[in-house]
Formats: C-alpha cells, sequence, structure tokens
DNA sequence: AACCAGGTCATGA
DNA sequence: TCATGACATGGT
C-alpha cells in the first residue's frame, strides 16, 4: 500500500477522474477504485488530499493521473466564457488521464456509434476473451490483448465480443499494429496535425476517434474530439462556431474549440463532455 | 416499436 | 470537397 498526500494548489477529483468517460475499465467497488492497465491490477481511493492505492508505485500513480500537469493553470488557459467556467466549477479536479496508446486506441475503435455502457461491455468481453488472467486480492482480472492476441484471431472470433461491423477495423488494426512497432513512438514525435493524419489511415478511426487517442493516449492537449454532446453543447451554447467555413459541420465546430479554447482545448472539451447532462441542449 | 448512442466508410454529385 | 445512407448492437 501507498499513499500520497496532494498538493492544495494542485486539486484532483478521483470520482471525475475515473467516472467521466474517458477510460473504460475502471469500477468502483465497496469504496475502492479497481482498474487494469498494462499488466497490472490497480486500486485507489481518495480520503480529502490523501490517495491510497494498491499494484504499482507513486510514480505510476503520478503519471498516470498526471498529478503534476498544472490544473489550475490549465482551467485559467480554458476559462473563456460562463459555460464552460460552471463546468469547470462543477468538475474541479477532473485529470486527463494519460492511457497507454494501444488499449486507447482500440478503446475508441470500440466506441463509435455507440454509447459508454456498451463499449466498456465491449472492452471487457475482448480482455476476458483475449487477454491474460491476473489475479488480485483472490479475484480475477483480465489484461488488456495485445496486438498478437487479437490478430491470432480471425475477424468472426473476434465478432464474439459484439463488436459487430466493427470486428474488423479492430482484426485489421491488431494486425497493421502489431507489424509496426515503432508506431507509439512515431505518433508521439509528430506534431498534432501529422499524428491525427497518420492515425486516420486506420480503418474505423476517423476524425473524432484520432481526436480521442491523441488526447487521451497521446498528451496532445490542443485535440478537441467532437461527437454529438460536443457538437450539441457548441451549436447551443457558442453560435460564433458559425464564422468557420471550412470542411463539414464537425470539423468547423473542431477549428472553433482548438481557437476558442486554445493549447489545452481537450480539457475544455472533456469538462463540457462531462457537464453534458447539466447544460441546456434544445 | 422506433430511436439513439463519445462515428466512419463508401458512394455519388 | 460535401452531403447522404448503411451499418451491428443493446438499452430506453
Amino acid at each position: 500500500m501507498v499513499t500520497l498526500t496532494l498538493r492544495p494548489d494542485q486539486p484532483f477529483n478521483l470520482d471525475h477522474t475515473l467516472s467521466c468517460g474517458q477510460v473504460f475499465r475502471w469500477e468502483q467497488r465497496n469504496g475502492w477504485w479497481y482498474g487494469v492497465v498494462g499488466e497490472r491490477v490497480l486500486k485507489v481511493r481518495q480520503e480529502r488530499d490523501t490517495l491510497t492505492f494498491h499494484g504499482a508505485g507513486r510514480k505510476f500513480f503520478r503519471d498516470y493521473f498526471q498529478l503534476d500537469a498544472d490544473l489550475p493553470k490549465i482551467h485559467n488557459s480554458i476559462d473563456r466564457d460562463p459555460v464552460i467556467h460552471a463546468a469547470i466549477e462543477a468538475y474541479r479536479g477532473l485529470r486527463i488521464v494519460w492511457q497507454p496508446p494501444w488499449e486507447c486506441t482500440l478503446s475508441y475503435l470500440c466506441a463509435t456509434y455507440s454509447n459508454i455502457p456498451i463499449i466498456r461491455k465491449r472492452i471487457e468481453l475482448l480482455s476476458h476473451q483475449f487477454g491474460d488472467e491476473v489475479w488480485f486480492e483472490g479475484v480475477r482480472f483480465y489484461t488488456f490483448p495485445s496486438p498478437e492476441q487479437l490478430s491470432s484471431h480471425c475477424c468472426d472470433q473476434l465478432n464474439g465480443c459484439k463488436l459487430g461491423y466493427r470486428a474488423p477495423y479492430l482484426h485489421e488494426t491488431a494486425c497493421r499494429l502489431g507489424r509496426e512497432p515503432g508506431w507509439e513512438e512515431k505518433v508521439a514525435s509528430l506534431p498534432y496535425e501529422e499524428a491525427r493524419h497518420y492515425l486516420r489511415t486506420l480503418k474505423g478511426i476517423g476524425p473524432k476517434a484520432a481526436d480521442c487517442i491523441l488526447l487521451f493516449a497521446f498528451q496532445k492537449y490542443e485535440a478537441f474530439p467532437v461527437d454529438v454532446w460536443i457538437r450539441r453543447i457548441v451549436e447551443r451554447h457558442y453560435p460564433q462556431y458559425a464564422t468557420y467555413h471550412k470542411g463539414d459541420v464537425n470539423e468547423r465546430i473542431r477549428q472553433f474549440g482548438m481557437d476558442f479554447f486554445g493549447p489545452y482545448a481537450g480539457y475544455a472539451q472533456e469538462y463540457l463532455f462531462c457537464a453534458r447532462e447539466k447544460l441546456s441542449l434544445d
């Protein structure tokens, strides 16, 4: 067991961070959050300024939860209007988690044209079917399957995981990235637009999924993923977006979001997404 | 029973 | 380049 005392000037809220829909494999059980990240099973809880965790050391948790990122500075940089201001107030302490690229890519392949509970189910089924067993406190967990573990099966076998028409996308991505082991370093080293272009060469990864992957796995915080919710929020609360004319509606909203919110537009997007239920959208 | 969900692809003008 | 329809699945 390890504990970590949070600095008073650096807000962190574990519940907001894990329940906002950026990660899909964390579950809250009797006061603790359990999750599988990479090869490890992790267990965390927060009591005010104290984080208690099992399964990895301090450095892992600092990196994973981005505890060294200057969140007040990020808040200030995106706090441009009353709508985002209220979202920041409501979800202060939400941090963008640093996800493993491979799992993040497959997760957002599963996420297209779907909803969060079903995305979680698909990812759980994939891990159960093709991942490795890991035991933790007498409970069995499964790691997320590697490219090899997925590509060694055919599409039909993958489709046991309720992937629907996405099964061939996952399969092709597993085959290709399995043969391209340097892809993570390559994407990480590329500037945002070029990295985005590369990810979009994967079948099934469009503008929105690419932006989620860049934001959640590659720390490209300028990325502003546009899904149906963000689209509704922007159309309702940020009519200025209409001054942008290049591309389709989602592309115009993306351009607006990046310009309006700046280098941490992705944080703004995440706070708005979390606040989607509270914002009027008619 | 229609309609929707953290969209993307292929097609056609 | 942009709009349009198909697409698997499960929940409401």
